[in-house]
DNA sequence: TTAAAAAATGAACACGTGTTCACTTGTTTG
DNA sequence: CAAACAAGTGAACACGTGTTCATTTTTTAA
């Protein structure tokens, strides 16, 4: 009867805890959030009796009590984008680190996004990341109003109360202009998705905007494709399309690595190989980029220190709402490979 | 006063939905789980009340009563790889369309995978997925035992009441042994990293019996190339350490798909092209494989497919503790591409 | 040695939900 | 029409934790 009773219980809960080790329930409750003080000897009865039971507290009481999970939400959309996995990968490590734990869903068409949100608040998570999707102005409002963090990764959103973490796209456009400019191109292009993100754009204005400073005089001297679709294959028909346009390039700058990817592979298709028929820089540096097929030379965006900062963020404003508005800009570099090799010496 | 009071309360509770629509609050959480009986009147009063205020039910909470918290935890590992993040999605994707919310880990060497799944069960989960890591034996007797349902993904744990689900490896490799000994191929090679997954040495096992089958007579019909690292970079250094060594293969078969796009390459810088001087058959049917560069033929994995038994596997376990093991076995195909193309009509 | 201050302790409440168990209301059957 | 029955309802308990608030014990100061 009473082995029935023993072995029914699955779960030890901290009263158990205290049983055994012969003090109240608060005291097993203090030892473990080391938040109210407790003498060191009660603090290892407690700690010996809870290794021999095997206790581990419940999140979810913890949680429904704090109001406030040890949850933080990711939103990602196509992990199949090797740039947006390595990210997710950087975020994981990160919020494990920080010992949170990561409730991630992906989001494919914006609508989606909302009902995401809603469950995220229902966990009553720590905080919440945003690494795509049309910002859903409403939702993240109600996120603000229930106190809980929102950060946005490369996009920018236009609430006050919202963090947001990106890439220095100015610089890693302008690197690319210098570089292209410096080996001696004269006919520059950039190719986009005509449905692109934010960093997007950010970059092709910066780019735009060096290379017009440069070359003032000549109306032609930049060329902008648009890719119907984005990714490898956008990058690709565009290529194609490019041929057959018969327009031409020799300094070739694109959104992102799987658009350059595919416009190196749409141009061999064609005959046309960097670096010697052209040079091409692409955006973020997946591990695809440093491939033997590709050695793309690409601005690289620091994908830990990116991930550092998104969660510092939420931290920081979890335990004060109110504080200002902060807009990280994390560092780039130029990697040069193949496709726009180091520049020789001046003879 | 009163205003200060209202504006105090963030959360809106099932009382506070009770309360408005005259009703008790067990009739609201009646209302919301369909469980209990409620009568039409009520239920529409409560929807109303519920949908004015705003209201939705708090997880936590829910959890904490239910014992079980509509959490799955998925283990995962090293993102970067295509194949890994395809699987993620695949597996995002069927775990929201369940109505369920992923908590996904990566871990990185084996003794996190124990705090990992310790954090699991914290946190109630519904249901844990393994797609990585040595399988941590106690850990998944620990969940077991707190009737937490574990699944293997491509990975075979020793362990009664864990199921189970992967590709068909044998008829992978068999399908891939037959394609290249269709093609004329003659002297065979297997190529693998030294420390491979379960998965990877079930293929090389099949492959092997297969080619032996058919060349029996011939003790040199079949190579073993050992890459000293897995990925990209595993494949090319391999490439680069067989063209040293003087060996030859003109049907390359290899565990995965990274592998073989590095192999690929390697042997591109040794001036060894596909399909002219060699076939080449890999595994994995990531985006990578499709792309120009590489039109890689290979097993294709149907991870859509995989992500749905492995939830079903889940659910049924959920529901009855008790069931038999389950082994499920997916089906897979051979992708026909550029590096052993599809043969001719016999003329 | 005594008074005052500090530290430790346990009882009790709160968090928001699901569900049992009596109880009331409405419906069918003899 | 009465009796048997089904369906709907609300009070109360349980889930496992954090934390406040008196109360007791220990330490420090005089």
């Amino acid at each position: 009867m009473l082995l029935a009773k023993i072995s029914k219980k699955f779960t030890v809960t901290a009263q158990d805890v205290a049983t055994k080790a012969g003090v109240s329930r608060a005291a097993v409750s203090r030892t473990f959030t080391n938040n109210g003080s407790v003498s060191k000897a009660t603090r290892e009865k407690v700690i010996s009796a809870a290794d021999a039971l095997g206790y581990q507290v419940n999140f979810l009481a913890q949680g429904l009590n704090r109001k406030r999970s040890q949850l933080i939400g990711v939103v990602v959309a196509r992990l199949s984008d090797p740039f947006r996995s390595s990210l997710l990968e950087g975020l994981l490590a990160e919020i494990q680190r920080k010992g949170y734990q990561a409730l991630v869903t992906e989001v494919r068409n914006p609508d989606e996004l909302e009902e995401t949100i809603r469950r995220f608040t229902q966990f009553q998570v720590s905080g919440v990341i945003v690494t795509s999707g049309q910002p859903p102005t409403q939702l993240v409002k109600d996120c603000v109003q229930h106190n809980i963090p929102v950060v946005g990764i490369n996009r920018h959103m236009d609430l006050p109360d919202v963090d947001f973490v990106c890439s220095d796209n100015e610089t890693g456009a302008t690197l690319a202009a210098e570089q292209l400019i410096a080996s001696g191109c004269k006919k520059f292009a950039w190719l986009n998705y005509a449905g692109s993100t934010w960093a997007g754009v950010k970059r092709g204005d910066s780019f735009h905007r060096i290379i017009m400073e440069k070359y003032a005089e000549d109306r032609f001297a930049l060329l902008q494709i648009e890719a119907t679709q984005d990714g490898y294959q956008g990058g690709r028909s565009a290529a194609h399309e490019f041929c057959r346009s018969g327009a031409s390039a020799d300094g070739v700058f694109c959104a992102n690595a799987q658009l350059a990817c595919g416009f190196l592979d749409g141009m061999r298709e064609h005959g046309f190989h960097a670096p010697n028929d052209f040079h091409l820089i692409g955006f973020d540096d997946t591990p695809l980029t440093a491939q033997y097929s590709y050695r793309l030379t690409t601005v690289s965006q620091d994908i830990e220190e990116t991930a550092v900062r998104a969660v510092s963020c939420l931290e920081s404003r979890g335990r004060d709402a109110n504080i200002t508005q902060r807009f990280e800009v994390v560092p780039v570099k130029l990697v040069l490979r193949h496709t726009s090799p180091q520049i020789r010496e001046p003879r």
